[in-house]
DNA sequence: ATTTTTGCTGCAAACGTTTGCGAAATTGTT
DNA sequence: AACAATTTCGCAAACGTTTGCAGCAAAAAT
């Protein structure tokens, strides 16, 4: 009924603890037939190493803390899984936990973290975030923190991140090639960095190589207000319409249906997006890919290059790629 | 720089250690005044409790472990967010694993859950997995096991479903009460139990209510193939498509829309969903909510349940509710 | 002034491991 | 047969907590 420990086996056999444990690991001081006995032992009785013992033991816990705002988030999730599964091929564990964006949750999950003495920690913070020293202190603490997606603005982390301002420069460059002169922008919370920066370089790019072309922006923060506010835009009849995120074009898709537009017929549109969403309908949406997925592989390996002991403070950036759908 | 422990708290104090452990949890033998200090010194030098020392001096782990096929899904990921978050409220810790229904991928990680003394676990087994004894043998370990979505058909295991049979149902007769005469059904997997339920379900409630009623079957593993076969079945004019999920209603939408066909005008639609996918499009489809949220509230009390010591076997379902779009 | 009560604190064992060091048993070398 | 070298193993401390028990001082009761 109750666990078998080290002890339990040594007992059994009559052997040290410290013989059983050499055993178990191969240790070369022991002799090839105790070896076996205790194996054979060991997996009758099903032992599994304590891994709380272990760790109390060496103090490393080969966990992994994953602070994400919500992981019902389509970029959010391929990251996690991608972490997740380099994780487990390395022998760590991970430790996901949601602030909801919210700073208090987050600071709980942090002491979270640093209770179960976590090795590294992967987080994306939310907007409201400001004070940003309880994770440099980890920091300190030689625990590598990877901030990503929504970092903070400081040197002192090692950021990975997605393309925030050239993936709007893409779209925009799409959109003058197709020779769009009526463009709507649709974008995310106005507060955040990576808004200001998409936002910045889109209408910059559009005026820069076509002054011709007028901008219409606006901002959406959830998908209802992206519906609602693009039956607003529609009104004044834009040639293509530009969303930021996955979240914004389903609700500019939600409003063109209800419109009874066609694409790319009556609009073209156009949108940053993780990939998944521009499938989900024909035809398939034109975007440019911000891809969870291997940004999750570029954190992970960021983390390893921390453990390492690399000190240098890394800002990565993925590249972007056009995935052309039928939409423009 | 290191780790804060209660033993150099108590060397700077000058106390020992035991009073030190005391004054932090508010222990009635320890004064008001020597408290005050202890507590003083522990926030300026930051110190957190180490998790693994406790569970190794408790055994109480205060950690669930949670084994999914795959965290990129809509139904699990509002499962897992609504276990994490009730798990978290109440101090618990969840560690996710994902096992890519490979059965080897998902018997290493209940290893690791084993090693991590976790407190309990809910797991969504692999199509695959054939041998439920190593779950079984965490039961007898006093540790609890909840089966989710995916369960052994196994009286022994405690379970939380959702509704298979009875969603199919429902879905049917809302088709019936409105009059369709000529239904095609798309299906998953057909070698999954879930999907047989689901298909006798629905076959038997549209020949029992509507003998006029024709009724076209098809299968589709995933959303291209349900894109591809919706494309012939429409060739057959049908008044309904009946989906049994999002990934099907999906590849179905995207037929739709390749075909130019208007909802509900040209033909109805209604599927089985978590109740995300169904909102993504104008009109909203009509669906039976199979709550991967409710499931997981569930399952927790489920949990909280046997931790509390029932040694009742449940075997739980959640009801099924109609939410109308307007396709149909 | 002695005893009893009350309030505060410390001792030490235990949880399950890992690991440096030393000791015993075996083998090999003269 | 005596010694050295080698193989094989055990002792004990340490990781950071919790907790039953005992100790000790001061205040209260006799």
């Amino acid at each position: 009924m109750n666990n078998t420990t080290l002890k339990k086996i040594s007992e059994i056999l009559g052997l040290s603890i410290s013989t059983i444990s050499r055993a178990l690991k191969d240790h070369p001081d022991i002799s090839a037939k105790t070896k076996q006995r205790v194996v054979e032992l060991a997996t009758t009785l099903d032992y599994e190493p304590n891994a709380n013992a272990i760790n109390l033991r060496t103090s490393n816990s080969k966990l992994f803390g994953l602070i994400v705002p919500s992981i019902s988030n389509w970029f959010y999730n391929a990251f996690i899984a991608s972490v997740e599964e380099d994780s487990r091929r390395n022998g760590y564990s991970l430790m996901i936990l949601q602030s909801g964006d919210d700073p208090s949750i987050e600071i709980n999950n942090l002491k979270l973290c640093r209770q179960n003495r976590i090795t590294g920690l992967f987080v994306c913070i939310s907007p409201e975030t400001t004070n940003i020293e309880p994770f440099l202190k980890l920091k300190e603490m030689d625990i590598p923190v990877i901030f990503f997606d929504k970092v903070p603005d400081d040197a002192r982390c090692n950021k990975v991140c997605v393309a925030d301002a050239l993936s709007a420069t893409m779209a925009a460059n799409e959109l003058i090639s197709k020779k769009k002169k009526k463009i709507a922008g649709l974008f995310g919370n106005p507060h955040l960095l990576i808004t200001q920066k998409r936002l910045e370089a889109f209408r910059k790019t559009i005026h820069e190589k076509s002054g011709a072309a007028q901008l219409i922006i606006d901002y959406a923060p959830s998908t209802e207000d992206a519906e609602s506010k693009t039956i607003e835009l529609l009104k004044e009849k834009p040639d293509a319409i530009f969303c930021m995120s996955d979240e914004i074009l389903i609700g500019v898709m939600k409003a063109i249906q209800r419109k009874g537009l066609s694409i790319p017929k009556d609009l073209g549109v156009i949108t940053i997006s993780n990939g998944a969403a521009p499938k989900l309908y024909f035809p398939e949406i034109t975007y440019v890919e911000t891809s969870g997925h291997k940004l999750g592989k570029m954190a992970y390996s960021s983390m390893m290059a921390c453990l390492g002991g690399s000190t240098f403070i890394q800002d990565l950036t993925i590249e972007s790629i056009l995935v052309e759908g039928g939409s423009l």
